[in-house]
DNA sequence: GCCGTTTTCGGCCCGACTGTTTTCAGTCG
């Protein structure tokens, strides 16, 4: 059983025990006990084996005692006894927006209503005009819910839903009366997919904001317009929405609201307990004196962490995963500045749509000061991948061409296919003619762990690879991560100094945040690459740094932070190494 | 079910919006 299997299950029990009404303590701990075990950039089945799952927080001696059954027999009792009396597919009516446990309740236990299905003959052969708590307007919502649920494909990846963002944020600001717009959510916090886009705006007639915010274009259907609050659903692509809110609150309350909506909830429930302790209470208005009432901290989210003794907590590690310990948060945490270059990109020698100066000229205006030319070896034929005549020629042409433009260093390098037994599509007294080597799996990512593991493990100890390209494969939304014992990948990286990518591109951001912190925790360097295959995948530079930010990568952890000569000389070591 | 700078019991985060069960419960973030 795999991480996610095991976290599933907890998520299923909470469902399953939210739905029989139990204790919502209890069921939040189950909650707790998936996100943690959801999160973990290890094998948990390794935890378990060192007899170390109580140390993981929110897991205590019963839920340890559960994963442990589940780890032995695949499956869990009390799962199978639930499931007796909520079945399965009474779950999937809890993901109808506007659908909550006590509403599912009624209608499996009065209704025996048990899919999305038979909950949508049932509304139309008007079976539930009579139920109490089931009106017109609540039933049409549920009947649009349902609409909404099966034609959306969930969540929605960062690089799709950040230029909506963008645009419904300036098109805010220029609003009449408008004065500040800010995101929010888990946009904001860099997540590799978001849920909903949040908007945080003051301005002098909140009322006529959201009432213009509602019929702005795009705007496919109003859910909600209050005073203060909007909310609508917008064209993402054809046939799929997003969901945007906004948010008007007053000036003097923008830090505390902007904190307060910009989550995660987990990091929110902590900072509350945080201000409880000290007496105060924390809302979306303000830090205040639960007693007397006085404001403390409002107008500026880090006046709120301040006073909760803490130091302004960066948006991208707002995730309840350790970020309130002392020394959580580097000085020198990654920023989009501190990036120099990319190391793995392709031109039109492979599959790439621009030539070498082209990508060398985009480079050169984003102020970088190198780049590597990374074309694909010969058995991704696919991609039009080069054989090592074509790769001569190449490495010919990128010299001529860097020796033709000046201000930013060009090298030659490649892209080179790790074949089925670990070894590499080009033989080594080839790859010691390029400055830099990315050595990727394209192909037979459906293997077992210890097959990948092994595979990945022999081309990092070739001393001429520099760096792993998008090392578990995983597509989001689309293609499963391969399965890899990161944990002796990261450790094997760090001995031979081989870097591991955290590729940028919106549809990989691979390495994933909690694997990157795996990585910089067993020292392993990291490189931020766009795997280019355009000048315009440059912009996608930005969600690898915001990937890399949650996972605590330092500016020195980043190869791509270095200089021409500190990356040449990176090369070098590992080759002098053998 | 978890947890401890109020520590082995008794707590566990907070407010807006909606629809309807006309005074509040359910859902959401």
């Amino acid at each position: 059983m795999t991480n996610a299997d095991i976290a599933r299950v907890f998520k299923e029990i909470a469902d399953m025990l939210e739905i029989k009404g139990e204790d919502a303590f209890r069921i939040n701990s189950y909650r707790r006990v998936a996100r943690t075990v959801d999160d973990l950039a290890t094998d948990i089945a390794d935890i378990a084996a060192r007899d170390e799952l109580s140390n993981l927080p929110g897991v205590g001696k019963a839920s340890a005692a559960k994963i442990q059954e589940l780890l032995g027999t695949g499956w869990l009792k009390l799962r199978e006894e639930l499931a007796r009396q909520v079945p399965e597919s009474v779950l999937e009516l809890l993901r109808i927006p506007g659908m909550g446990p006590k509403k599912v309740a009624l209608l499996w236990q009065q209704r025996r209503i048990d899919s999305l299905d038979s909950l949508k003959e049932a509304i139309a052969a008007g079976g539930l005009d009579d139920l109490k708590g089931f009106g017109k307007k609540t039933l049409a919502q549920i009947s649009d819910g349902i609409e909404f649920l099966q034609r959306s494909v969930g969540r929605t990846r960062l690089g799709n839903a950040w230029p909506i963002a963008a645009e419904f944020h300036d098109t805010i600001a220029a609003m009449k009366g408008v004065k500040r717009v800010e995101q929010a959510g888990s946009l904001r916090r860099g997540r590799e997919t978001v849920g909903d886009l949040d908007l945080l705006c003051h301005a002098d007639d909140g009322e006529s904001v959201i009432k213009a915010f509602t019929q702005l274009p795009g705007v496919t259907k109003i859910l909600a317009a209050g005073g203060t609050k909007g909310s609508v659903l917008v064209e993402l692509s054809r046939g799929r929405e997003i969901q945007i809110d906004l948010r008007v609150v007053p000036e003097e309350s923008f830090g505390a609201a902007w904190q307060y909506f910009t989550g995660s909830k987990e990091h929110n429930i902590r900072l509350r307990e945080r201000a409880l302790k000290r007496g105060w209470s924390l809302n979306e208005y303000s830090l205040s004196d639960s007693k007397t009432g006085k404001v403390i901290a409002s107008r500026e989210e880090a006046d709120v962490y301040k006073a909760l003794d803490l130091p302004w907590i960066p948006p991208e590690l707002r995730e309840d995963r350790g970020e309130f310990e002392p020394d959580a948060i580097p000085p020198d945490l990654l920023t989009d500045g501190d990036i120099h270059g990319d190391l793995h990109m392709h031109t039109t020698a492979s599959d790439g749509r621009n030539t070498i100066e082209e990508m060398a000229g985009a480079a050169k205006s984003l102020g970088w000061k190198y780049i590597c030319i990374t074309e694909h070896s010969r058995s991704s034929t696919i991609a039009n991948g080069l054989d090592p005549m074509r790769l001569k020629q190449l490495i010919a042409d990128v010299r001529e061409t860097d020796r033709k433009i000046n201000g930013i260093k060009i090298w030659a390098g490649t892209e080179v296919d790790i074949l089925a037994d670990g070894s590499l599509d080009y033989a080594d007294d080839l790859l010691e003619k390029l400055d830099f080597v990315v050595a990727s799996i394209h192909a037979g990512l459906g293997k077992d762990i210890k097959t990948n593991t092994e595979r990945t493990l022999a081309a990092i100890r070739n001393p001429y690879v520099n760096l792993i390209g998008h090392p578990t494969g995983r597509m989001i939304n689309s293609r499963r991560p391969m399965s890899l014992d990161m944990e002796a990948i990261c450790r094997e990286a760090a001995k031979t100094r081989t870097a591991l990518e955290l590729n940028a591109s919106m549809y990989r951001l691979d390495l994933k945040d909690q694997h990157a912190r795996l990585a910089r925790d067993l020292g392993v360097t990291i490189a931020i690459c766009c795997d280019a295959h355009g000048v315009e995948s440059f912009a996608q530079m930005h969600y690898g740094v915001l990937t890399a930010r949650r996972a605590a990568l330092r500016k020195a952890d980043v190869l791509n932070t270095w200089t021409t000569k500190q990356i040449e000389a990176f090369v070098q070591a590992k080759r002098e190494r053998r």
